[in-house]
DNA sequence: TGTACATCAGTGAACGCGCGTTCACTGATGTAC
DNA sequence: TGTACATCAGTGAACGCGCGTTCACTGATGTAC
């Protein structure tokens, strides 16, 4: 190939991370290699380095990317609840708790599919910062469909419900194929929507 | 050391599972090496295929082990309470939900510590079926504590409660030495046994 | 009970392989005039 | 606008390393007599 544009080197760079944010929330971590990640983005392994200071400088920058596309996405289903707290609820739930979502991490939630990597990376590691950068804007938009008019509330609301969707996927996902699989999806979505909503 | 006696290899077999059940749940199935595992048993790598036909072999064999460790414990916990199903939830939900047990994965839960890693594995995968037998055997013993006279509505409110203890945990780990892993453990715990008895 | 020897648990070197990272090289891009 | 050349994005071979697994070997264990 040689010499790209610096136009499309920016694009390069844009792919790589985008291959990047859905290969490592597939595969994890160590699950993929920096070949992969480049071949993911049409390119070879040996330019790599001209982009990333290191494979752990690209997993904080595709962290964040994945974190990014969850929070627009949630916005986005907020926004269409139009004040309806529980609209939002229920916008933001339904489809995250489906075996789509499950079998999908590449696409799917940051936070599930990141989560035990990051917490095995040493503290100084950048993705860990960059994983709770990601939480805390999860938490934030989650705080919105709280009806209450304690801060405090809204958050430890907001929390439970956060532990309960990851938890809810993460197992769902480590036994699929079971039927207790949708049973957890089901228990979840019940308890924070309400039966009738289903 | 040349040949062991017959007890003696038993005997290191058991500390190759044992070693093997702590160090897949503290860094995962991919970041321990045989070599590491071995070494953890007091052994050197060579010996390692007289034990087990592979890796894989062994990993399933260790989680089985990490799940049974767990539900001992709840048992025990559960019969301490005499009876009593909130006493039995708190006693299996208040040690749960520590920084102690998130910084010790080594000897915590095997649900958190191992789900994604299992939910990466291809579904043939040994660990896969040991996997949810102990899923399984966790939401039995949880279903004890529920107050209900429906199976079913046990068999539910067990698998919420699973899922808000693994995702209370597997986010507080991912975010550990930010004062949000605190809140998120205490959130669950409030939410789980009521505020008033912390 | 004592001796002779087959068994086999554990050792450590070696296998092929893939990893993250480096580097000499290529040749189109971008710039100076 | 056209030419000459320096820049540098991407290539692919190579680096040292650690992986899972294999295997010839060692020598204490366990057995046959």
């Amino acid at each position: 190939m040689a010499r790209a544009s610096r136009e499309q080197a920016d694009k390069n760079r844009e792919a790589i991370e985008q291959a990047s944010s859905r290969l490592f929330r597939e595969r994890g971590l160590n699950g993929v290699s920096v070949a992969e990640l480049m071949a993911g983005a049409g390119l070879t392994h040996g330019g790599f380095y001209g982009h990333f200071a290191s494979k752990d400088a690209l997993a904080a920058q595709a962290c964040r990317r994945a974190f990014e596309e969850s929070t627009v996405r949630w916005e986005r289903r907020i926004d269409r609840a139009a004040g309806d707290r529980q609209a939002m609820l229920a916008n933001l739930v339904e489809p995250y708790l489906t075996q789509a979502h499950c079998a999908n991490p590449g696409q799917g939630c940051a936070a599930v599919a990141l989560a035990s990597d990051v917490a095995r990376e040493p503290a100084d590691k950048p993705i860990r910062l960059a994983y709770l950068d990601g939480i805390k804007a999860m938490v934030e938009d989650m705080e919105t469909t709280v009806a209450s008019d304690s801060a405090e509330t809204r958050h430890s609301e907001a929390l439970v419900r956060m532990a309960m969707l990851v938890g809810a996927v993460t197992l769902a996902r480590a036994i699929e194929g079971d039927a207790m699989s949708d049973r957890i999806l089901n228990a979840v979505r019940d308890r924070l929507l309400g039966p009738s909503t289903g």
